[in-house]
DNA sequence: CTCCTTTAGGTATCTAGACGAGTGGGCGAG
DNA sequence: CTCGCCCACTCGTCTAGATACCTAAAGGAG
């Protein structure tokens, strides 16, 4: 019973050459982005459109479509069609892993999350030794089988990331770092502690959309890409030590670094 | 004519919870990705996979913009629908604004793209003064109105990223830096010049969906996020002297970061 | 008052078909 | 042999339903 309160959204151009659920998906985008509907509200309905815009309902739907492949809206069903919201977003800064945050007792996640307020919880831990990629061979020097820790990583409920680490099994094997839990300040304090001292990280970072699989372990909203991000850590003999494979959801991350100019 | 030669794809699952078009979107990707169907190659034709399946029209096109929407794959009208190549990607170091790299005569970019043998362009200069947004503000320390240079990056004739500098107009008007052309080693070495010798760069990474307008300036396929970097370059005193808006084609780029251990 | 059922209003999926428009190969006219 | 046209094939857009299933609120049974 909505008429759609008339002045939200204006007519079609029949004389345009753009395609009719075009035109709707930027008359709908454009009342999003004037703000006429906030974050979290419910846009008018499928029915709503038809009557008002006289097109049929696959029209709608396709205008729809556009505007959740750009992560504009979210479709609930049975309930409606929503705005976005944008959700809090954790920075990553390019001194997370400055030996001085490794002093500390947890690991680097919970004592950030800690901070920042939020609920922190890391999930379906994996160890196991196992055959090493190609790429993760090549990164750590030709090795042919890893120990590999994977865990998943989220915030007040919600998966944000999940990593898995490569750490040559010479290194690895039999300490600490091959336990579930590795101890205070994570596998890099372990390292050090073994007498690899780090020296520093290089990281690889690309943004791509998500596969099937990763859209279900992050539960990732349509039209929200990952970031993919390799870091490989370097002792003080310039070996790599360890290989860290991180998928992050897009949409929760900024990511910081400083460079120097010299 | 191509009745699908047996094999390349099997059968629906009557029984399966999974929607008919989600399925035919899974047997085409995994196709892929076992390689059965190769870069550039063309899928099968719509009409092809409505005999094959005996599905309507509508639900094998459903099929392939879940495919689209992932990036997988791109239809080209009159043509057919056919895997997408990935694209050759620009590495970007994180000593890519080393002074030593300045020292030499042209931009950053049109050295760097030589040196890979590919054919650099720039494109849509302007250089204008203008109102700073809120957020260019506060990078600079509350400037009002500063020098804008807007200028897009091609590689190979396909455009990869554009950017926007923004510069406080009490460092930049009057000088080289205000000109299309700010001459060789661009305006990084303006600013040594005027006094300002850069310390240090400060990078955010964010990745996102295009808007319409970035889809058009970067040509950008559907299922291809963007990389939004934002660097402000501080001098010697702490000042920031520039803020950089750049939007990048996700999947013609991976950036590279080293960062210290201490 | 609580709990279950009903129902109205949403979206999800699918069908069947129509017309438009870009591409490229074949064929006939010259 | 060459050029231009036509046609088959292909994706793009749109219509008009039908059925399924989900959600939330109203209403009735206990």
């Amino acid at each position: 019973m909505s008429p759609l309160s008339s002045g939200l959204l204006g007519d079609l151009d029949p004389t345009s050459d753009r395609a009719v659920f075009r035109q709707i998906a930027d008359q709908l985008r454009e009342a999003i982005d004037r703000g006429r509907f906030r974050e979290g509200e419910k846009l008018p309905s499928e029915a709503d459109l038809v009557d008002h815009f006289g097109v049929s309902r696959m029209t709608v739907r396709n205008a729809f479509s556009i505007l959740q492949g750009e992560g504009l809206v979210h479709a609930e069903h049975g309930r409606g069609v929503f705005v976005r919201p944008r959700p809090p977003v954790r920075r990553l800064a390019s001194d997370r892993f400055a030996r001085r945050h490794r002093e500390q007792g947890k690991s680097a996640f919970i004592v950030e999350a800690d901070a920042a307020g939020s609920h922190p919880q890391v999930d379906s831990l994996e160890v196991k030794e196992e055959k090493a990629s190609q790429d993760v061979s090549a990164r750590l020097g030709s090795v042919r089988r890893v120990l590999a820790r994977r865990r998943r990583y989220l915030l007040d409920g919600r998966p944000v990331e999940f990593a898995t680490s490569y750490l040559p099994l010479d290194i690895a094997r039999g300490t600490p770092i091959a336990e579930p839990n590795p101890g205070p300040g994570g596998i890099y304090a372990r390292l050090e502690e073994l007498g690899h001292r780090l020296d520093h990280f290089e990281e690889e970072i690309r943004a791509r959309m998500p596969s099937p699989a990763e859209v279900k372990t992050l539960r990732l909203a349509a039209g929200v890409p990952v970031i993919h991000l390799i870091r490989t850590a370097f002792d003080t003999e310039g070996r790599a030590v360890e290989v860290c494979d991180t998928v992050m959801a897009a949409d929760a991350y900024v990511l910081s670094y400083q460079l120097p100019a010299t």
